[in-house]
DNA sequence: TTAACCTGTCATCGG
DNA sequence: CCCCGATGACAGGTT
């Protein structure tokens, strides 16, 4: 089962890279919008969100303490109840085909692992400063090391730390002191925070059933230990070293990204650079969505065995740590026909957003929206909204939808070039060059009509239109209308799918439109030029005919004056050119013509003329 | 900063 | 009358 893990994650892994490269692009694209949109309204919107980002940031860290926190559970109740230990750990620890893999199972397997990791993160949080503590994560970002050892895992990660520093769980238990308790039983006092644990305690317990690699019992048998009175027990070694090396690290990573906060939890699934792989060698150090996203592709690959990953599937999974992803992995997991109006009250859109009071706005007001509107909440400065609903332009559609819509038609095809587009972003590194001048360098003009197809795909993610746009777009007009007939939708989604379908058809007519004008120029440019020459065949023969005549005319005038010349009078005299003219007749008989009375000589003094 | 260019969108027309 | 493609005009973004 470890082999069968191993081509799980790495599609992933490029899969959350992708969505980074989306993200970053996003990303950009608003701190571009923040920067040349002088709007006050924007700058009202964009001062709100940021303290919204801040307030969901904290929360951010409050699900990051958690889930670390849910480590950390696991791993003490491994360690101090062996019960099902022996199940997992026999189960797991194989001889390792990837590094990532072992560690990860090593992590909720071993209990001696978690002391040394106790034990090393509360040394790194005594001795280093919070802000060294991301460093010393970002040096144990050296490759994991690939073994079955549990005890070579930190050493090797952590050489700087003495052995001598390293004790048993009883004396880690020792130190949590009582303020330490108290401060987290007020974190699990939060709302939110028990909200999240609760999202997070669902998930896993579907997610170890679909497991087919471990041993479900035990999965299960861990997270049943996580109720909340247990945690104040167990809590202080996460919140003291992981929490805040996660958010360190992560803020060194995204120092220079305007990072809405419900992105973090994505941006650690999404490049290996930025988990596991590079500043989180293990689960250990990784934060805990990391090892969840591992999860829910365990739980994707016991769902699906016999299919690959496909990218949407994995791009929905790895939203499936937000709650925006949570609710879609719901969806899809769902009939879809409870897709386009879900009453679950989970909601597709606003989910990301929940505590944002604009959210509401705008999932609700979207109904009967102008398009000027939605732009102006598309993209707002800085707007997680907007980055995030880009970010899941293009795969937040259900599969179901995509397979339906290539069913009906063979035009599912452009969604398959779409999303094949970003994978040839995805060949170049994400982190080229940074924010700075990656994104926007290189093939803006596809990326440009990427962020135009994604207002559109906002507007009808917003609307909750269960169809992606390609597929309102490009398909015939049989299979467009028995799709609209096969999902009840609303009078605004209607509106919306009619819109959207006009304006892409009127974008492609607009395009060959040009292109026709283009190749319009194109040909009259060749026809101008093949004119052009033909003048000039035609001018250069009509030089070389005047020439001739000219030539013609001298011959005639020389054969004239010779004739002339050869006339005599009845005296014998030769005439005078200026008095007469030789001219012929029809009949060819020629006459010699007086000039000046040329109807005389015609009429009278006609004399035939007579050439010696 | 400005102009040229590109692209999306809307309005309109005609088949 | 409706649908749909074609196209001019315009706006906004990019170079």
């Amino acid at each position: 089962m470890m082999d069968i893990e191993v081509p799980d994650i790495l599609p992933s892994q490029q899969d959350m890279e992708l969505i980074d490269i989306l993200w970053r692009q996003d990303v950009d694209l608003g701190a571009r919008r923040e920067v040349f949109d002088q709007n006050h309204r924007q700058k009202v919107h964009a001062l709100q969100r940021r303290s919204e980002q801040e307030e969901e940031k904290k929360q951010q860290r409050l699900r990051d303490e958690q889930k670390a926190l849910l480590d950390q559970l696991q791993l003490d109740e491994e360690t101090g109840e062996y019960i099902p230990k022996p199940l997992a750990s026999g189960a797991v620890t194989p001889p390792p085909a990837n590094p990532l893999v072992v560690i990860q199972n090593v992590n909720f397997s071993e209990g001696d692992d978690s002391m040394s990791f106790d034990e090393c993160m509360q040394l790194l949080a005594e001795t280093f400063p919070l802000a060294e503590d991301t460093s010393a994560c970002l040096d144990s970002s050296v490759p994991p090391v690939p073994s079955s050892d549990t005890h070579s895992l930190m050493p090797s990660k952590q050489p700087a730390l003495p052995l001598a520093s390293l004790s048993p769980a009883p004396v880690i238990a020792d130190r949590r002191g009582p303020e330490m308790d108290q401060a987290w039983m007020e974190l699990w006092s939060l709302p939110e925070l028990q909200h999240c644990l609760n999202l997070q305690m669902e998930d896993p317990l579907e997610t170890t059933a679909y497991l087919p690699t471990s041993i479900p019992d035990v999965q299960e048998g861990n997270y049943t230990y996580y109720p909340l009175s247990n945690a104040p027990n167990v809590g202080p070694n996460p919140v003291e070293a992981c929490p805040p090396t996660f958010i360190n690290a992560f803020e060194e990573v995204f120092h220079d990204m305007v990072a809405p906060e419900p992105m973090m939890g994505d941006a650690n699934l999404g490049p290996k650079g930025f988990c596991g792989d590079a500043f989180y060698p293990d689960p250990i150090l990784c934060p805990p969505e990391a090892v969840e996203a591992n999860v829910m592709e365990h739980k994707e690959s016991g769902i699906l065995p016999e299919l690959p990953k496909k990218p949407p599937l994995n791009a929905v999974d790895a939203h499936s740590h937000s709650p925006l992803g949570e609710a879609l992995e719901r969806c899809k997991q769902e009939p879809m026909a409870e897709v386009p109006d879900s009453d679950s009250g989970i909601s597709l859109n606003p989910s990301p957003h929940a505590s944002s009071p604009e959210k509401s706005v705008y999932g609700d007001g979207s109904f009967g929206f102008s398009d000027s509107d939605m732009d102006d909440l598309d993209f707002n400065p800085g707007s997680a909204e907007s980055d995030y609903s880009e970010m899941f332009s293009l795969n937040f559609q259900p599969d179901d939808f995509q397979q339906s819509a290539l069913m009906l038609s063979q035009a599912g095809q452009p969604e398959a070039q779409q999303d094949k587009k970003p994978k040839l972003h995805n060949a170049k590194p994400a982190e080229e060059g940074g924010q700075s001048e990656g994104p926007f360098t290189k093939d803006k003009q596809k990326r440009r009509s990427e962020v135009r197809l994604s207002r559109d795909e906002q507007r009808a993610r917003a609307l909750r239109i269960p169809f992606t746009v390609d597929m309102i777009i490009n398909l015939p007009v049989d299979d467009f209308n028995e799709l609209m007939s096969k999902h009840q939708l609303n009078e605004p989604q209607l509106a919306l799918v009619r819109d959207i379908r006009r304006r892409g058809k009127n974008k492609v007519a607009a395009q060959n439109c040009r292109k026709r004008k283009m190749e319009n120029i194109v040909g009259l440019e060749y026809e101008l030029d093949s004119l052009t020459e033909e003048k000039e065949l035609l001018q250069m023969e009509r030089s070389k005919n005047g020439s001739s005549l000219r030539k013609m005319k001298h011959q005639l005038s020389t054969l004239y004056l010779q004739v002339f010349s050869m006339l005599r009078d009845e005296e014998g005299k030769p005439y005078s050119p200026s008095d007469y003219s030789l001219q012929q007749t029809t009949d060819g008989s020629v006459f010699l013509v007086p000039r000046t009375k040329k109807t005389h000589a015609k009429s009278k003094d006609h004399k035939p003329a007579s050439a010696d």
